[in-house]
DNA sequence: TGACAATGCTCAGCAAGCTTAGCAATTGGA
DNA sequence: TCCAATTGCTAAGCTTGCTGAGCATTGTCA
């Protein structure tokens, strides 16, 4: 009876589906310098400027998890850092054209990376009910302030 | 129009689930000085112990990743590492009654912290279909010896 | 047998999660 | 007005992923 991945909890393949995937964007994305975080920033700040915490919420990061994706994103020109004239404790995280450049030119290849699955929908679902169990709803307070609950800040 | 997470592609919301449940893991993990990582390796050598190697293949991480969690399970007590005697280069990583007694206690708490979905039973195989497809088989070389394919190595 | 390839593991270094601790700016109440 | 709490971000340190490089042992083949 060898042991087989068929029997582990849905909790590890969660775990290993996810990490499996994450390596693949990773091969995508090295050779422009980009990494699976530093995608889902180029996402959030898509339309508009936003500060940090508001990105790491978002994200369901910390903060300071975000301010080191931000500065690698900064170092490789593909964000800017203004500051907030209305809150000198804010920095404003902006994508650069290049930034816009990169990441239009992702969406293409998006399919490639992600593996069929039969029931698509159903995973989504699934997904976004685990994140919604565990991880609380932090997109409440909207982009243009940081007023409402903690992203996940109830366990500190 | 607020971005909403539900506009994300899936493989974003498969990392940002996982990264949570790995964190409410955490959350139990932590008082008995376990990670989620360890507590993968306890479930892989609760019958046999295993070459580095294989659990590496098994675990699909690369074997410094494991070397790294192994030599932190064995600093907790929870697994033994045995010289093998047929291949002087192998470590055989053996669980210690003190690991098996807590990995035993483990399994009442699995489902508290794993939420509940709907479509469980098709979670699970959308998860085994990601695993298979963009990770391959590495089981096909069995317990008792590591001569087959290389875990995720075709890449290398 | 002796050289070379393959295998098993370790070391060093990077990214991205996390925590705790701390500083600066803002807000709010006495 | 002024002090204290809150908020936004940074610093330092830990784990767990990764890669590339390197050492010891084993296997293979001439």
């Amino acid at each position: 009876m060898r042991d087989t991945i068929d029997d582990w909890p849905t909790g590890r393949l969660l775990s290993v589906a996810a990490r499996l995937v994450e390596q693949r964007w990773r091969e995508s994305l090295e050779r422009i310098g980009l990494s699976h975080a530093g995608l889902i920033v180029l996402h959030l700040v898509e339309r508009d400027p936003l500060p940090l915490g508001e990105l790491a919420r978002r994200a369901r990061v910390t903060a300071q998890t975000m301010g080191r994706t931000v500065e690698h994103l900064e170092r490789s020109g593909y964000v800017r850092l203004v500051a907030d004239p209305s809150d000198r404790r804010r920095k404003l995280v902006e994508r650069t054209e290049e930034g816009g450049r990169v990441f239009d030119g992702i969406g293409a290849i998006e399919a490639t990376v992600f593996p069929t699955v039969e029931q698509a929908a159903v995973l989504r679902m699934s997904l976004l009910q685990i994140i919604r169990h565990v991880g609380g709803d932090p997109e409440a307070p909207g982009p243009d302030g940081a007023d409402d609950g903690p992203a996940r800040a109830e366990r500190g």
